[in-house]
DNA sequence: TTCAAGGATGGTAGCGCTACCATCGTCGAA
DNA sequence: TTCGACGATGGTAGCGCTACCATCCTTGAA
């Protein structure tokens, strides 16, 4: 694939070289610091450089100067309209470095983290970005011989590999049905799919409230491991219901789900918030818009995507700032959905 | 950054080699092609790889074999859920190959685009993937120099740079609206965000069926270069009821602007589809949950995602087929929001 | 005028890997 | 028994670039 004849093929630094009638190195010098070079041979070398179609070749500069400037980034979906924000944040927090990103998708499996972790090593990068704190043992000992900054996005812990950017899912989920309780709810159902370790954190946010207020019942819980969508929303409600008619409010482990629930209280004409109240998680821009206005956790996740990379260049640069476990909260968007008269 | 001191740092395969008792040449077949070596060394070479941890370089070996096994993909945006779910197809389509993937987001933007392609071409890519068939006339030169399968794709066109998979947007702009049509409404509105080039030739198509109708009103169209989103759909809907009060259906542009324009329907008690009828495109999973149910165009944009590589694949293997420009179609799902009695 | 200091430029030697071409058995046919 | 064929293995020479050090020239202080 993409074979090139031996010597053969596209022109190289030493072709620009000959044109210009310069050294190769100053050809190299004058792409990487212009500075150093005359401003005649830079046009020289420029003009040669047009002229030949010349592109230097990205493979043999990392090999010669045993540095890369990639940033892999695993992420356990692209389609999760959460981390597709994460990526526009790491994205945008590239500025004008020189940084590039390297994305692989793991589907949510450790096994996948692991093998595409091992691609993404042999690439040597500048720095990795990892999504959540539940790497496989295998995954953690490769990230800590990496030899490069990491950063684990997403969610905050105790035990960082290196550096760390996220929130407390458990705190997130204490808060939402904090919110549902002092709302005056008493049977508050929980559905959730996926349930990665995230879902799962969350969800045991919701337990420890609900426990505490003596309003545990696990029959309120409808959970499964398909992955999440707005039609699965409708579904896991009508579930819920099934098994407790007497539900009067869910929170949805996240916004897909809650909008599926609201659209089918629509059509059961269940009133919400009245006859049932619905939180979501994350905030998505349509909760705010939907009707009734969806209770939702505003999730900081293009922010952390920026910061991510931000952290990455400080300790690229030296200047690794001293806080390595950067907590960056969320916020409760309370709206109508969970605002009974 | 991720600098390694000259000689120093991670084993390389000769390392490998030493370990083993073999000859390097051996360790970099037993990597690639394992059935040329006997049973007995490549067990010996495996212990010392584990043993050192050794890690191939991957930059190494693209520039000794003068290829590369990177396909460069380059999409408008990544949260936009039908790039997503393109993105998805293309992980997908690679299954057991090689290949990696290499993500850019040209954020709409052409100059990004031409950008990019160079920062990527520089990587000698084995593949190219580019979306939609506007590129520069530079970007368009580099793509035809590039001396690797190129593969435009979400749209189709007369010009491939190389190969092309998608389907025409016009023609979707045209059924729904004809749909509409036939409906009997006859203030039938557009609405469009961003007002990419495809968004435009979907207008095009609305517009061509409105017009032979007879229904066609300057008034009736709103849009805006913003990006799109739920939110947005909704202010647009109430610009254009302001604009044109006897608007009695909307084309909208994309999906999230369809569910505003629900939305907002929803709180301003207009009737759907009664009242007023509502289409999208692109049919997201949470047209058909809504409530009503939201009629809109199916585009196929996993399939195409998928097909690319695999057409990338087949051209790499010198078994390219024949056709090189392939329409997937796209199909009118018709649902309650426009469905007047 | 001399000479150290510093900027501009170039030559050489790899970076870690694989293509290419040996070399060295081993085996079966003659 | 001999010899060619073929499979397994290894040595050498780059791939295109940059780190490192040398060289040359200019500049300004003594």
């Amino acid at each position: 694939m993409a074979r090139r004849r031996r010597g053969g093929g596209k022109p190289t630094i030493a072709d620009v070289a000959r044109r210009a009638g310069v050294g190769a190195i100053t050809v190299s010098r004058a792409l990487r610091e212009p500075d150093r070079v005359s401003e005649d041979l830079r046009n020289q070398i420029a003009t040669a450089i047009e002229e030949l179609g010349y592109v230097p070749d990205r493979n043999a500069r990392a090999l010669a100067s045993a540095r890369d400037d990639i940033v892999a980034v695993l992420v356990p979906s692209l389609t999760n309209n959460v981390f597709a924000e994460v990526v526009r944040g790491l994205y945008d927090g590239l500025g004008d470095s020189h940084l590039q990103l390297h994305l692989g998708n793991t589907h949510y499996s450790g096994i996948e983290e692991e093998r595409l972790l091992r691609v993404f090593l042999s690439q040597r990068p500048s720095a990795l970005v990892v999504s959540g704190i539940d790497q496989t043992p295998a995954a953690r000992a490769m990230l800590q011989k990496a030899g490069c900054p990491v950063v684990q996005i997403m969610e905050t812990g105790s035990n960082p590999v290196d550096m760390m950017i996220g929130f407390s899912h458990f705190e997130g989920g204490r808060t939402v049905t904090r919110h549902l309780v002092e709302m005056g709810y008493r049977r508050i159902g929980f559905i959730g799919a996926r349930m990665d370790p995230r879902s799962q954190r969350r969800m045991a946010g919701y337990r420890a409230v609900v426990e505490e207020a003596g309003l545990y019942d696990p029959r309120l819980v409808t959970t499964t491991p398909t992955p999440s969508s707005v039609s699965l929303g409708r579904e896991l409600l009508r579930h819920a219901l099934a098994k407790s008619p007497d539900l009067d409010a869910v929170f949805c482990n996240n916004d897909d789900l809650a909008l599926g629930a609201l659209f089918e209280c629509n059509r059961s004409a269940l009133a919400v918030p009245g006859r049932i109240g619905i939180a979501g998680f994350n905030d998505l821009d349509m909760m705010e818009v939907a009707f009734p206005s969806l209770t939702s956790v505003r999730t900081h996740r293009y922010e952390i995507g920026r910061r991510a990379v931000a952290m990455v260049r400080a300790a690229l640069s030296g200047t690794r700032q001293p806080e390595h476990v950067v907590d960056v909260g969320f916020e409760l968007k309370i709206r109508e959905s969970t605002s009974r008269k």
